[in-house]
RNA sequence: GGCGAGAUAGCUCAGUAGGUUAGAGCGCAGCACUCAUAAUGCUGAGGUCGAGGGUUCGAAUCUCUCUCUCGCUACCA
């Protein structure tokens, strides 16, 4: 249900989470595409709202706050002023930009939940759950361990027993066990309330996959039918947590809401902030709601957000959810725990007043069909030979031949050649071929075709060469020196989504005043006699030194992370000599080896203990071939109970040292230590 | 293993109602020019369109199988 022309739009962008700062990969995906649509619109005089906030919910910011010994609020304040600052200063020119810590927020999202309990759209479950004293909350399945009814496996986690495959529920453990803390765990009656998914499947198939199967990308189209397909289930929308939005029922005093559910209202409460006119950008049927996200996040805003909307029933949905792709640095996956990104916040001190070179290069290189790679090559590379050689040497040529010739005045055209009209005629469509692609979020295409201007603004002086012409023919040059101001103008409009703080130097440096995106359309942007200021520079070549620096601070995070490697995991419980003792380590070779099918990573090894042979089943083939084993010394732990895994019975555990990078390698006696030789 | 997305020139990417010599930008080579931050313009080289079958008069484009990358998920750790 695309409107071609709506009265109005609501743009929104993902929510980042203020437990880390912004880096160039949240930039690329989501704030500078979403940015450069707003901009445009604006430029169209479009009434449209372009929402953000920081999401400052969920349990991995109260684990953050416990390890620093501050309040979740500390670690949230921290994280959201410092986004909140650097988005500015890149130019996201967000409407507002709020954070779900806000009183409003809090009510917002309380109500909403209230509304649909109240028109009971959501189902209750009371379940007497596990609760940890002495951690002092409720356990989820996974931390809770015990022994199994069906096999007596002492280690059988709350939802399954992964030694004979029988899936359990947490009330059949025998003698369970809190993970967390090790202690007995009492049980606790809990209520939660769920959103049923499952009853908007049909809806959702409709609204999805028939409504919109052309308009909306293939990746993010592809995603939902995969979801669908695979079925929906109730999601809970509560939790026995601390941190978040309070359950606004006297039942519920100490639930919040859980934070997927809380997340998006976000943007409604963000919007409520801006404007009390909040309601006609959300529940009027002629504004264009527009989410723009990244690929992580297609399930929450194509299919659980429109969902609760849906439940409300006042909402309209999202026209279309523009997900990128991931942005990867230097051939490496952008990592906030491995320190390797480029950090919006440093950039903005590394590079000083160079905002839309960023916002360039992440653009010209946008992750829209696919993961992209960041280099700081590539990002050399494109300011010196691109907005330097290009873009800015276009505009100096034209303006620097203005002062030279007419003392900075437009000079007044003389008859203007057949070619020169076709030149105006020309630069004349570029609002509209640019603003097509724009509205298709076809940005990155869009962004070359602004730079085509440029290149035809080149050409144009190539061609007519007025430099030469002013000994022969200084009428002739006029007319040049006009055109070629003419598309210096147009540039400095089309430029203004991609470009905003180069369109801001550009029209002051021409005098420019502001003006309606359609209106540029006509063929006469400045006019004869105009008076322009001096021309400087718009951008500067990148030295290699620049490069170079930041080529080591990568390097330095690449080397904290090995050195990292070394103390990751903490220590464990002391252990008595006796608890070890209990461990039979032996020293084996392997015989066979082959995959066990239907699995991504397990093998199905044969063992020579020296006492047997003997089979155990270990999840290694992702980064072992089982043809390289054969012959391989390794330890086993000997005396471990047996267990079925995919019907086969492992009797033992081949011992592997995990790297932090996850990957698995052997822990092998020295080539003449004999199988069976004990390890202690 | 299941599901989804992707694999096109050295690099980054376009390219579907299947149709003559597969495109752009950057990089590279040569030529021209000098107003301009040695910038610009022109010309050219460079591709078995991931591999292999099939449908078709004809496939980068439709279909099947396979390989690799990314994501979700399962199993595993």
């Amino acid at each position: 249900m695309s409107s071609k022309n709506p009265q109005r739009y609501n743009v929104t962008t993902a929510l980042p989470y203020a437990n880390g700062p912004v880096h160039i990969g949240h930039l690329a995906g989501v704030y500078v595409p979403a940015d450069i649509y707003v901009r445009y619109l604006r430029a169209k005089e479009k009434d449209v709202v372009f929402i953000g906030g920081s999401d400052e919910h969920g349990v991995p910011i109260t684990i953050s706050a416990k390890n620093e010994g501050k309040t979740p609020q500390q670690i949230v304040d921290r994280y959201h002023s410092m986004i909140k600052d650097s988005f500015e200063e890149l130019g996201i020119s967000f409407d507002i930009y709020s954070r779900t810590s806000s009183q409003l927020h809090h009510k917002t999202a309380s109500d909403f939940f209230k509304k649909l309990y109240e028109n009971n759209k959501l189902i209750e479950k009371t379940e007497d759950q596990y609760y940890d004293q002495e951690a002092n909350q409720f356990l989820a399945d996974r931390y809770l361990l015990g022994t199994c009814p069906q096999c007596g496996y002492e280690k059988a986690y709350g939802d399954q027993c992964e030694s004979c495959g029988s899936s359990l529920s947490a009330d059949e453990l025998i003698n369970p066990v809190s993970k967390l803390s090790g202690n007995k765990p009492v049980k606790k009656s809990t209520k939660h309330w769920y959103l049923p998914l499952d009853q908007y499947e049909g809806w959702l198939r409709k609204w999805i996959l028939e409504e919109h199967k052309t308009d909306w990308k293939s990746n993010v189209y592809g995603q939902c039918k995969s979801w669908l397909d695979n079925g929906l289930n109730p999601r809970a929308v509560t939790r026995d947590l601390s941190w978040g939005v309070k359950v606004p029922l006297e039942e519920a005093k100490d639930k919040v809401l859980y934070v997927w559910f809380d997340a998006p209202i976000g943007y409604i409460s963000a919007t409520r902030e801006l404007t009390n006119d909040w309601e006609k950008y959300w529940k009027d049927d002629d504004t264009k709601l527009v989410h723009f996200i990244g690929k992580d996040n297609i399930v929450f805003h194509c299919i659980i957000f429109p969902s609760m909307l849906k439940a409300d029933g006042d909402y309209i949905l999202p026209d279309n959810v523009p997900a990128n792709e991931f942005l990867n640095l230097e051939g490496d996956k952008i990592s906030t725990s491995r320190n390797w990104a480029v950090w919006l916040h440093e950039y903005l001190q590394d590079f000083h007043g160079k905002q839309d070179v960023l916002r360039y290069v992440l653009t010209a290189n946008a992750p829209e069909t696919k993961d992209n790679d960041f280099t700081w090559k590539d990002f050399q590379a494109r300011n010196n030979n691109e907005l330097v050689a290009i873009f800015g040497n276009f505009v100096n040529r034209a303006l620097v031949l203005t002062k030279k010739y007419y003392e900075q005045q437009v000079p007044t055209p003389d008859t203007l050649t057949e070619s020169d009209q076709e030149i105006l005629q020309q630069i004349s469509t570029y609002p509209q071929s640019t603003g097509e692609k724009i509205e298709r979020y076809r940005l990155r295409e869009a962004q070359q075709e602004m730079m085509k201007l440029a290149r035809l603004g080149n050409k144009y002086l190539a061609d007519n060469e007025p430099w030469k012409l002013i000994k022969t023919d200084e009428q002739r040059v006029k007319s040049i020196i006009y055109v070629a101001l003419q598309i210096a103008a147009q540039l400095a409009y089309v430029c203004e989504p991609f470009l905003p703080f180069t369109a801001r130097k550009l029209k002051d440096m021409m005098n420019l005043a502001d003006r309606n995106w359609d209106a540029l359309t006509t063929q006469k942007l400045i006019d004869p006699g105009h008076k322009i200021n001096k021309a400087t520079h718009l951008f500067n070549p990148i030295e290699d030194h620049e490069i170079q620096a930041q080529y080591d601070k990568l390097a330095i995070s690449k080397a904290k992370n090995e050195e990292a490697e070394q103390n990751l995991e903490p220590l464990k419980e002391p252990v008595t000599y006796e608890d070890f003792s209990k461990l039979d380590l032996r020293v084996a070779t392997i015989l066979e080896a082959e995959k066990v099918p239907k699995t991504g990573k397990l093998l199905k090894i044969t063992l020579d203990t020296g006492i047997d042979k003997r089979t155990v089943v270990a999840g290694i083939a992702k980064d072992h071939k089982p043809e390289d084993l054969i012959g391989q010394k390794v330890t086993i732990v000997a005396n471990l109970q047996p267990r079925k895994l995919k019907g086969i019975e492992s009797q033992g555990m081949i011992l592997m040292a995990n790297n932090p990078d996850g990957t698995l390698h052997f822990v092998s006696p020295e080539e003449d230590s004999k199988n069976g030789a004990q390890v202690n």
